[in-house]
DNA sequence: CGCCTATATCGATGAATGTCAATGTTCGAT
DNA sequence: ATCGAACATTGACATTCATCGATATAGGCG
């Protein structure tokens, strides 16, 4: 493995190390249509309103969520195959 | 997921989010019997000893490798399914 | 327009982390 | 016993990061 793929599959995996985050994945990809709005994120956490969506932000930066905005509600949704794919170069490396 | 199980994954995930650590373990993987010495992994990687000394740490206390010493020299070993078993725990998440 | 609600951004702070230089430890060889 | 080689540990430093409070933005409603 290269410097620079090691680099990228850090990136990734770094974006997804994190408890808050890991639960945030947890519950949109149980969520009908694998879509859920920051208020039913908000509350389960135990953290703040800003910390959920700097953690949203992240997991957008990253990939693995795509962000869509309807009236004043964010809807995050789970990119299909993003954690697959990761999984797959796991595996490989 | 619960918090204690997204703490436990985020550990394992943070031990190999790391482009060191990760090119530690993709060595590894590609030496005779999936087992290297240090001297091998030092020279590689554009850094110190005891940085490596340092990622070997965190990979054994995760439980990616394993460390066997026989003379002067230290063998590590990948633990073999571990890698794999991070990898199923990434897609049922 | 003006208020309220939902979400994002900013700035700060404390904790965790990667790296290094220096030193310690262990083992083989002379 | 002594020396050198291989590796680990320690202490320090700079950077990154998770979290929070305060504030900004943006949309719906009266």
């Amino acid at each position: 493995m290269t410097q620079s793929q090691a680099d990228d599959l850090s990136k990734s995996l770094k974006a997804i190390a994190d408890p808050a985050r890991l639960r945030l994945i947890s519950i949109i990809a149980a969520s009908e249509g694998q879509e859920a709005c920051v208020c039913d994120l908000t509350e389960p956490l135990n953290i703040g309103q800003p910390t959920v969506s700097h953690h949203l932000k992240v997991l957008t930066e990253a990939g693995f969520v795509t962000r869509s905005k309807r009236g004043t509600w964010a809807y995050y949704k789970l990119v299909p195959g993003a954690l697959d794919s990761l999984a797959r170069l796991l595996v490989t490396a």
